[in-house]
DNA sequence: AAACAATGTTAGGTTTCCTTACATAAATGT
DNA sequence: ACATTTATGTAAGGAAACCTAACATTGTTT
């Protein structure tokens, strides 16, 4: 229990989509998928050409944006939320991990 | 237990990739992958404009038939496995299909 | 009123993809 | 042995998909 980890990154969060696809998953127009790049809340890779290319959790996360755009939140407000959330997320990470290195050196018990 | 599989089908089956990123993740020429298409091995849908899509599970495919034909197994041979392998599919389905009806019509009882 | 937000549209240019055709070496069939 | 098929490369010409930049518009903040 552990090792799966890696599995699970494979589909979701590999950067295999064009803007074209993504469009059609997600209903949103060219112009707005750009232009929420554009407010940094969500990060394709590119090839070498220069060619947008997105995960489906990029998909997700462009539903999410575009239903709290609908709910009249603009993307500065969603930008701030995605942040805190990051924060939030790195604090856990982190202190997993310090107690990961702890039961590594100390060793754990499970009662 | 049986709704998951609508799930299940989400992201290893959707077909989203372009046959560049194809290639990328495969690290097979274009021609190879267009010709095990005409070869029947492989069967990616198309956009409006004509151009191929491909889903992960395609790409996992792929790489096994490269591997087959590494070995010196030719696409006619491979193509043969696939029916056959697919015929014992359809009648495991088949099987499972005729088993739920006569549970549908008789009940079940689990012990 | 001025500035900003969100989106559409247009234009010109690149990248990516498509099909068809010809070429070839190696394997297979007869 | 000779003919055919397999598997792949490559080239040409064209179409689809994508990119950026710019200008326009309609609301919303400030």
């Amino acid at each position: 229990m552990v090792k799966s980890l890696a599995n699970e990154f494979s589909y979701k969060d590999k950067k295999v989509i064009t803007i074209g696809i993504v469009k059609e998953l997600t209903g949103l127009s060219e112009r707005q998928i750009r232009y929420y790049e554009e407010r940094k809340l969500i990060f394709p890779e590119r090839t070498s050409g220069g060619s947008r290319r997105y995960s489906f959790a990029d998909v997700e996360q462009l539903v999410e944006i575009a239903n709290k755009i609908e709910d009249g939140v603009q993307t500065y407000e969603i930008r701030q939320e995605m942040i805190r959330e990051k924060k939030r997320n790195d604090e856990a990470a982190h202190k997993k991990m310090i107690q990961g290195q702890l039961n590594a050196r100390f060793g754990v018990r499970k009662y």
